[in-house]
DNA sequence: CCATTCATTCATTCATTCACA
DNA sequence: GTGAATGAATGAATGAATGGC
């Protein structure tokens, strides 16, 4: 997705950027809030809403842009500010909003403390870290071909969650490491639980699936199938 | 079935069915889902086909020269109109149709909606949005002898996914770094899924993309086309 | 100016780690 | 083993610099 998610900077105008009514249709999924503390209201220790973190990762976005800083750098920053670490993978997600409820909120505060950090203290580059680089072996990442993509997907959307038994007749007929199939399916389900991206995409699941999968069994293009994920409304 | 589908130029065959998610473009300014049943043909809401877009580039081209416009001065508009800038290089990629199909999907009405608002209001000069340079250090671009670009290009055909080790001993007898192979490698790859380049494109494409095929079953190490299509009810 | 090549940043996929049952 | 958090590696989008009139 995200294209269409892709920030559109209002510098053009002011730094208020525009506020678009949040399309609603808000996730349903999040009613249920961890606990809500008595905690005064303007803290960050509060749990947002949906709402709150769309709006937050949205601005958040434009800010580091307009600062200069890449989502790697952040990820650094966070780091050597407050020793916690991450990946560009991880602020990438949460720009798109694409970790789950509780992760954005974990997160969140971090975030909000680095960007006040970052525009009030111009200059001084950050230091940087050097994180040893692990000895483990990792195994190498294995590339599955399109169409065996779409054999897993089809699959999936007949049984999420296949057994062992299954799990290795799948492997054997698409000629995969039954730890790869076992594997992607457990990523094929996180994916399905990850916050619903910005766009407004509330069909149903069976809607984007049958969309997929009717696009899938026409048989693809490889440019199409680049598309496959993209469930944008 | 898919024989002539498969994968062969992404591109070129009209026959690919759309289902480029409408690219809500802009700025959420208007969430508006508008009904607007009777849509023209030629809107810009619909997934264009690979010949639509073709159609349109042309068109775009022939009308900027003539406006007086230099591909640079569009990718600036279009960040003080919409909020996206772009470079000089993505509009003469656009207008030469080297993106993928997403991608043009995607910029085209950008594109458009810059046209129409350009031949309507003549004079006024946008204002210009000076983007503070980034101070991120670039490695000094390096250049590659021909006679080098030569034996990559022979390498690719044979093999277009080198394995690590086969980069470094390639970096090691062309005496280039291991990063810089490597990044000729993706640069390479991408440029073999862009939309057909102009020259060639009808008259020859099985030459030009059966050879890459060919080349890169031959450096599977299991045969992918054997499964191509099974899913498919 | 426009076109192409080398390079970087952002997005998504395959993998790993850890708590837990 | 499974779900959740997270990342390395890879692919896609995009640009600065350079080449070519």
């Amino acid at each position: 997705m995200c294209v269409g998610a892709r920030v559109r900077l209002p510098w053009a105008g002011s730094e208020h950027l525009a506020l678009c009514p949040p399309p609603q249709a808000s996730t349903a999924e999040f009613c249920v809030l961890p606990l809500a503390p008595g905690h005064d209201p303007h803290s960050d220790e509060d749990t947002p809403t949906s709402d709150d973190l769309e709006q937050f990762a949205k601005q958040f976005k434009q800010r580091r842009i307009k600062l200069g800083f890449t989502q790697a750098d952040v990820g650094l920053a966070l780091g050597t500010l407050y020793g916690n670490v991450f990946s560009q993978t991880t602020i990438c997600r949460f720009e798109a909003l694409q970790l789950s409820f509780k992760n954005m909120c974990k997160l969140k505060p971090l975030l909000n403390k680095w960007l006040e950090e970052a525009d009030s203290s111009t200059g001084s580059p950050t230091s940087i870290d050097k994180i040893a680089a692990q000895g483990r072996k990792r195994k190498k990442r294995t590339s599955i071909e399109v169409s065996v993509k779409g054999a897993l997907e089809s699959h999936f959307l007949k049984c999420p969650k296949p057994s062992a038994q299954e799990i290795t007749n799948l492997a054997d007929s698409l000629q995969l490491e039954k730890e790869v199939v076992r594997v992607w399916f457990c990523n094929r389900r996180q994916k399905e639980k990850r916050m619903t991206p910005p766009g407004i995409q509330q069909q149903t699941p069976d809607d984007v699936y049958s969309q997929v999968e009717n696009s899938t069994a026409r048989c693809l293009t490889r440019s199409q199938s680049s598309l496959l994920e993209d469930y944008s409304p």
